[in-house]
DNA sequence: GTCTATAATGAGATAGAC
DNA sequence: GTCTATCTCATTATAGAC
């Protein structure tokens, strides 16, 4: 139990919370030290540097997640209905750890230094391990369509809910919108995917 | 024709290609400067401070690429066709102006100042009457089943295509990946999602 | 481990000549 | 319209006492 002291915590939730909502160049160390209540000289006590400080809540934040990943396989049901829950809830852990989300989104973009990159990918690669496992099994039992690539279904479920999650804002203001309620539009993009992979003449 | 000075579009061009990049914190003014081959207080002449060159950046890209999806509806085909080629030719618009993808994706992330959020929706606007206005004229051809929303049947085709377009990096160079090439695995993308919200026993 | 004080540098923005 | 030189302030990071 190598358990990290308080202080640490807290210069990190407060560090992740502000890196995540406004990026990495835009926030200032004195920031974080205002956020966490601790003074700017000892976070460079317990941080190398602001870069160092970045790079551990990188990857404080995505080794959390991927445990969290990990347990959210077990469920009831035959393969689609596995599927549906992981969908469902994948986009609801986008939405809880909605910082760390928005984190991985900010790598992408930023192409990211050769580190970042491995540890976001590793959160992609434990998702798409879970779901092509799930898709797999599917396809064996003649649920799902054998003609179509297990890791790009994985890959579109993912995209749906991914685009829906940081594009919310947007969608849900459009004119004429029918995007009303979060989980309701999830659930309306999963079927139609669904209706995509699904088997012909499967009850679903 | 108000067409503006050489020396403002070089200034565009240059914070165009730094602020999609690396976005607007991690973009100085002297960057700009060194970029654009004109110095900083020209910048500051043409330009009233970094915010009023930023966007005006974002309102130049946005009203170029609302041009371009404009013109992108027109080609042959049946419904399904048109959509094949429209989702073709949304994707490859990602790709060759892929600085206006990108700062229209750090927008969405940073919550976006009001005026920022409008000009981004204007662009999902844009592109979402266009696919909308196929889509429905493929469900009155009965190509395209009823049963399912046209908006969420055009987001879902978005979608696809952006989530390739940024997580590509990470997609490739993921184990045992069968993401090798670009435009194939848009394509296989596509597929997955015609086969669900095309009609039964239609010949695609 | 934690702080106050301060150094050293880089940022956005302006003055004023040409 | 364009530049050099400069101002002012915020930033990263360190020194050194407790």
């Amino acid at each position: 139990m190598t358990l990290a002291t308080s202080s640490i915590n807290d210069i990190l939730a407060a560090a992740e919370a502000l890196f995540s909502e406004h990026g990495y160049a835009a926030v200032s160390m004195a920031q974080v030290a205002q956020a966490s209540g601790i003074s700017k000289s000892n976070i460079y006590h317990h941080f190398s540097s602001k870069d160092d400080l970045y790079t551990s809540v990188l990857r404080h934040a995505c080794q959390d997640t991927l445990k969290q990943v990990q347990q959210l396989s077990a469920s009831q049901g035959d393969s689609i209905e596995q599927l549906r829950h992981f969908s469902i809830h994948h986009f609801q852990h986008l939405h809880q750890k909605s910082r760390i989300t928005k984190l991985i989104l900010r790598e992408l973009l930023d192409g990211g230094h050769e580190h970042s990159r491995l540890l976001a990918q590793q959160v992609f690669h434990e998702i798409s391990l879970q779901l092509k496992s799930l898709i797999q099994k599917g396809q064996e039992q003649h649920y799902i369509r054998n003609d179509m690539d297990a890791h790009h279904i994985a890959a579109s479920m993912v995209a749906l809910n991914i685009f829906l999650f940081q594009s919310w804002p947007i969608l849900e203001h459009l004119p004429n919108s029918t995007f009303t309620e979060n989980t309701n539009s999830q659930s309306m993009l999963f079927d139609i995917l669904l209706n995509g992979f699904a088997r012909p003449n499967t009850p679903h």
